[in-house]
DNA sequence: TATCTAAATGAAATTTAGTTTCATTTAAAA
DNA sequence: TTTTAAATGAAACTAAATTTCATTTAGATA
């Protein structure tokens, strides 16, 4: 929870109780979440208001502090910077969402596409299949 | 159209004017456009209502005469998947869309990733950037 | 060709994710 | 402690997408 502190304290922007939950719910959850499922993590303990969570992470985006990153159902979901770069195994099945450690094609970013004369600065890559459990024996 | 036509027939659902002309329409802007783009498309000539084009393209979706494309406004769009499968240069300056020709992860597809023993099915790559007009002369 | 019917359409209502408004509360500076 | 700009959250709103259901139609059948 210090640490939580600390990161709020840099960003220049007050500490209150909904920012620090948020952002531990973030760090706790260690994975791409909605809005929604931030919202209902905390609701056991009724702390903080839906538009607080929408609002917080819009800044958190802002600030850094996480990445938005969206699945083909089109949810914004967001993870904490804390973790680098990186993307994802998703099960079709399940639902699963397995974090792969290396980024083959990181190397892209800052790169020019010669053909079209286009810098690229950033990249999405997510992958869909099948995890372990899902295909049984197969 | 006679292309249209044909396609239509094949699914083996019923050869109908707003189907004939969204299929058309998705051959012409043969780029990812979202349902709205496609209704606004041929709202001009006001032939086909907006429940329609969602519905359609879902079942174009299902029929696999498109491939559902999400970019990070979270918009679902379609393209036509007589451009065979390949991914996007999307400029953050202007919103330019232009489509790469090789896709150098294709052979993810089909393949498992043996540390989380992940059966990789496919596979959604898109990058951001700015295009040349956007960088000037840099 | 005329008849029939399941499939398709589209206006309107509804849902869902997200945003805006604004009165109230609060962190933290003075 | 007092002050105040920043933050919160209930409620209203928006935009994209989905559902409902009365009407229309493609195309199979007679
Ligand atoms: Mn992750
Ligand atoms: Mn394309
Ligand atoms: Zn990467
Ligand atoms: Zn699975």
């Amino acid at each position: 929870m210090d640490r939580v502190n600390e990161i709020l304290r840099n960003i220049g922007k007050k500490c209150t109780e909904q920012r620090k939950l948020i952002l531990q719910t973030l760090f706790e959850l260690a994975k791409p979440v909605s809005a929604d499922e931030v919202y209902e993590y905390l609701s056991e303990t009724n702390k903080v208001g839906r538009t607080t969570v929408y609002r917080t992470l819009e800044l958190f985006e802002r600030k850094k502090l996480v990445r938005r990153i969206i699945f083909k159902d089109g949810i914004i979901r967001y993870e904490s910077t804390h973790l680098k770069h990186h993307h994802h195994l998703i099960c079709l099945s399940c639902g699963e969402v397995i974090p792969l450690e290396h980024c083959a094609i990181a190397s892209l970013d800052g790169s020019v596409i010669e053909d079209a004369d286009f810098l690229v600065t950033e990249h999405f890559l997510e992958l869909y299949g099948y995890c372990k459990k899902c295909r049984g024996g197969k």
